[in-house]
DNA sequence: AATATATTTTAGACTAATCTAAATTTTATA
DNA sequence: TATAAAATTTAGATTAGTCTAAAATATATT
């Protein structure tokens, strides 16, 4: 049974493996978690104690099996809250981060999996992010970033990198969502900036917007 | 900005203000809670200092209006989220208590107000408890126990005394529950057991469980 | 390769919530 | 009403999770 805390580390660690490869650094989790280094030091203590993580001191973590079965329930948790919060309660997605990370602690597996049913076992939240299922297999789709969308290739955005709120609302204004389909009409070279077809829209966004929506072709 | 803590005791305060008048003594805090009296009387002083009770060494607490506001919120949160298990999750009345204890602590108002919304403004919980609206306000009803309700006289099952699991399936198993109509058939002078119509069958209780039924007549 | 810089760990301290054991106060009983 | 019993509080210790400051190690730079 673990606590808040080691759960949210354990997420973390998660999290930050599957941008960066190898081992996750002290720092990276102290950043995230919002904690001082140190007692991210302690934090791997026990963890590895418990058979969670791997650690070596001054090499950093990487999590065990049995580390990313807990971190993944965590995970399946916080992202069928987050379906719930927009499919039933009028959440907006940029609404729902901090009360999901609330619920992903709520210890029932009945509660999890009850939940999952009356959603009727969504693959997706409303970010785009896969949703382990009962066995916490996932299945992402094969995408890519806006950038990396050739000129006139029809695609579809499939999800956001940035989860920020300021992005989200950014994108709602843009009328850009999950499901909105998109094509590339003119890369300009000059800034890497786009104009491009979103919905029945024309319409022009930075390069940093481009980098951070995911694209299936 | 409560902890869990504080928040289980001044639910714990609330609830045995309900039963017993006056102050609430250190040791029946410290069974509901399951800590020893000299952890209440540390908690006792804190929840003093912030003026969510009014304590008196050696004469136990009262909540304060805003510690009843506190405790009020709370108890609105689990007996919201006991309906939502029931009436959506497939969880049945014994079910419910473990879990709602934990989601009573989540924080966010929009997510208690938007819950009561989508099951649109219950106003009492699966075991007959009222849910205090918005305003923290809630009616009960007029209640008696199934001990005191006359001979032929038709009454409804409103509500329930023990909560134990062990008390609601026994119910399930004599099929009766929320709304089912009672009925007094003959009571037993020698051991006060009743003979009761309940809904279309006849049965036989014992007086133990007549007094943890609530009636309206 | 030597040195400077950045990262990580250790040592020791702090807070909230708990405990045990002893002291104090209240309540019940003879 | 004095004394015994029960309830309550105080004092001091413990645990989990955090912190700061100093020490140790790893990485980058000249």
């Amino acid at each position: 049974m673990q606590t808040l805390s080691t759960e949210n580390y354990l997420k973390a660690i998660y999290h930050a493996s599957q941008s960066a490869s190898g081992t996750v650094a002290t720092t990276s989790i102290a950043n995230k978690i919002g904690a001082k280094p140190s007692s991210v030091t302690d934090m791997f203590k026990k963890l590895s104690e418990q058979k969670l993580v791997k650690y070596e001191k001054y090499q950093g973590v990487s999590l065990t099996n049995e580390g990313v079965k807990t971190a993944l329930r965590i995970v399946r948790k916080h992202r069928l809250w987050e379906s719930f919060l927009v499919s039933h309660l009028n959440f907006n997605w940029d609404e729902v981060h901090q009360v999901a990370e609330q619920l992903e602690h709520i210890q029932s597996e009945k509660l999890t999996n009850e939940l999952e049913r009356f959603l009727d076992y969504p693959t997706h939240d409303p970010h785009g992010d896969p949703i382990p299922n009962r066995a916490l297999f996932m299945k992402s789709y094969n995408k890519i970033l806006l950038t990396e969308l050739p000129l006139n290739k029809e695609g579809v955005c499939v999800g956001v990198k940035d989860n920020s709120s300021d992005f989200l609302r950014y994108l709602d204004r843009r009328q850009i969502g999950i499901g909105t389909p998109i094509l590339v009409l003119h890369r300009e070279d000059f800034d890497q900036s786009l104009h491009i077809q979103a919905g029945n829209s024309t319409l022009m966004i930075t390069q940093k917007t481009a980098e951070n929506i995911y694209i299936k072709p």
